[in-house]
DNA sequence: CCTATCAATAACCATATGGTTATGATTCGC
DNA sequence: GCGAATCATAACCATATGGTTATTGATAGG
């Protein structure tokens, strides 16, 4: 349980501490799958960049790349946020009964 | 609601970016409340690390800090992870019905 | 084929970041 | 009051990181 806090890779948090990183996984989350060219067009930043910013993303397993032809689409797996989920799932756990406030929060997740 | 994602602190994702951070989060939220002094006696970085990532930690509002003599005790605040929690909310209500995985975590989030 | 498009890599740069030791400012115990 | 303890800040360093502009390696199209 408490190992759990240990075990949950980094990678997932250090790929959404980026914001361009966040903005581009929130663009694939809301538009659905996508090219590095499309993806490209909608950032501010070069395309080496955001190949690069995918290359984080995919380590972390937040995305995954279906090669096409000379374009690579990349799409965002729910999957991927489950350390985040167990991350908090401890601090529920732990919190229960103490901290109503953050309770009420987890509990509104349910709505 | 979509606008929610943009205004979320990148205070709180790069408080929890780095591990040593964590840990020392982590320690609060297991221990309680406790001075910068024992903090540091059980991380295997220097006082005033220990002192910058806590204001770190501050400035993200993941922890409060309360002065008493030549001590400073730091405790966690739940309320910290309300982006947190309202970043994943937002998946959870985007994914609803899509990704039967992040849902299924979600909801055992409420046990 | 020859060219244009796409994505990843390389080479490079500036700055942010995590770490250190030294110093300062308070406060406590004697 | 004086020395010791506690914490924050300063000064500094190495490396990680986000960004850029070439460049390369494929593939698609005329």
């Amino acid at each position: 349980m408490i190992r759990n806090m240990r075990t949950v890779p980094d990678a997932v948090f250090k790929s959404l501490a980026d914001p361009t990183r966040r903005a581009i996984f929130e663009r694939l989350v809301c538009d659905g799958e996508q090219t590095v060219r499309a993806l490209t067009d909608r950032t501010h930043v070069s395309q080496p960049m955001v190949s690069k910013h995918l290359g984080v993303l995919k380590h972390a397993r937040l995305v995954i790349d279906r090669p096409d032809g000379r374009s690579v689409f990349y799409r965002a797996d729910p999957q991927g946020l489950a350390p985040l989920v167990d991350w908090m799932k401890f601090y529920r756990a732990f919190w229960a009964g103490k901290f109503d406030q953050l309770e009420d929060l987890l509990n509104r997740m349910d709505q």
